[in-house]
DNA sequence: GCGCTAATCGAAACATGTTCTAAATTTTAC
DNA sequence: GTAAAATTTAGAACATGTTTCGATTAGCGC
């Protein structure tokens, strides 16, 4: 790599850095663009040559952190139903059980504030990650024949995505956050497999309903 | 209702009604709350003193204009199923029959720019409209025995939600949303209901699936 | 080493949502 | 009718995302 681009991706990095540190400290509250970029050590311009919006920080900084492969490690040892519903326990175990950083970091992420919002929120890895679940899946005869596995992925992303939306808007609390994103994979999972599948669905699926019927009423959805 | 009342409504229907006319006008674009306020005929200040936010205000723009009753009155005659799947068309229709005016509404109703968005996007009388067609589906033995209507009628909503967002987000075009929030549903339909219902759903998912790999592959969900 | 190119910088500017102040106005209660 | 209370008003202010512009700096090919 040139010189250059060296020195431009140490620029990055510096920027999402700062972008995480002032979420660390300060919430949502602190994270300005001018915060940014004086922790950055940069100009106020220069977040916006590299990366174009704040939006976009916000999603780098959300990329980077999501290192989950090590705790996907274990999923390969489970059946191909269960594996998906581990894959959501964890991730939203993990954004739970730091809330204090990811609901801000997600909450600008979320942010549909701009005009140019075509910022990808879906990157090509977390695509990859839950299309080979679900190909997995399909595979082994768990999904319905003629599913499209390009049209679920992006069905099961969405669920995903309303999760994190009704949390950010505070429609369901923290500690409901898994048991709602569950709820509505199983919902679609059931939707999308073979008869055999639905048994074991549905015991996730009442689980998550006893789960969510235990605590205070959510408020309505996003 | 007191004279001080009375003209507080007053002004509250003025600035939905400028509201409404300057996303018909201008779009996304001239809706500021100094245009509002003038439109109105008030000062900027008002707004707030009534509705709090500008989020606000477009919910309630929101709130006031769709009036699907008329349009809805048909439902009665078709299964219980149908019904819901004839709902979900007849509203994604509409938005998308009338895009210059709703996307922008859409847009800035699920705005979460704000500190305090706590704004209930889902309002009663939406809740209870799909509360009573999933009602009614359970009465006719429809769903799944033992799940919760409350629960099952937020995720659906979830549903919805996730396809406005990504229709606002610009991941999946005008054309694309009746067929997407279609194939959401049918997914989680399919898994909230009884075998008996599965075959008709699937065909629904069928064809939403044609449709939506007819057209030019969407963007990644929100 | 030298010019050219690309990038950053510093600073200002703009539009906007929101809040604050004190003055003016209108409704209500007596 | 008049005093008190509640609201609106005008205007400024603040924070913020984003853009613009001219000046400056640093790396690149030669």
């Amino acid at each position: 790599m040139s010189q250059r681009e060296d020195a431009k991706a140490e620029r990055r990095r510096r920027i999402v850095a700062a972008a995480r540190a002032l979420i660390r400290e300060t919430g949502d509250a602190g994270l300005s663009m001018r915060a940014i970029a004086a922790r950055a050590g940069v100009s106020l311009t220069t977040p916006y040559n590299l990366f174009g919006s704040k939006r976009a920080i916000v999603v780098a900084v959300l990329e980077d952190v999501r290192q989950f492969q090590d705790r996907f490690a274990e999923l390969q040892q489970l059946d191909v139903i269960d594996r998906i519903f581990q894959a959501v326990s964890i991730s939203m175990t993990y954004y739970a059980q730091d809330e204090a950083f990811y609901r801000p970091l997600w909450t600008e992420a979320l942010d549909t504030n701009g005009k140019e919002l075509r910022t990808t929120l879906s990157s090509e890895r977390r695509y990859a990650f839950w299309r080979g679940l679900v190909d997995e899946a399909a595979a082994a005869g768990a999904v319905l024949p003629g599913l499209d596995a390009d049209l679920l992925v992006r069905s099961l992303e969405r669920v995903f995505g309303s999760a994190m939306l009704s949390w950010v808007l505070g429609a369901i609390p923290t500690s409901n956050l898994e048991a709602t994103a569950g709820l509505g994979y199983a919902l679609a999972l059931r939707g999308a497999t073979v008869p055999e599948r639905h048994p074991a669905i549905e015991a996730r699926l009442m689980g998550y309903q006893r789960e969510l019927l235990r605590l205070p009423k959510a408020a309505p959805a996003a």
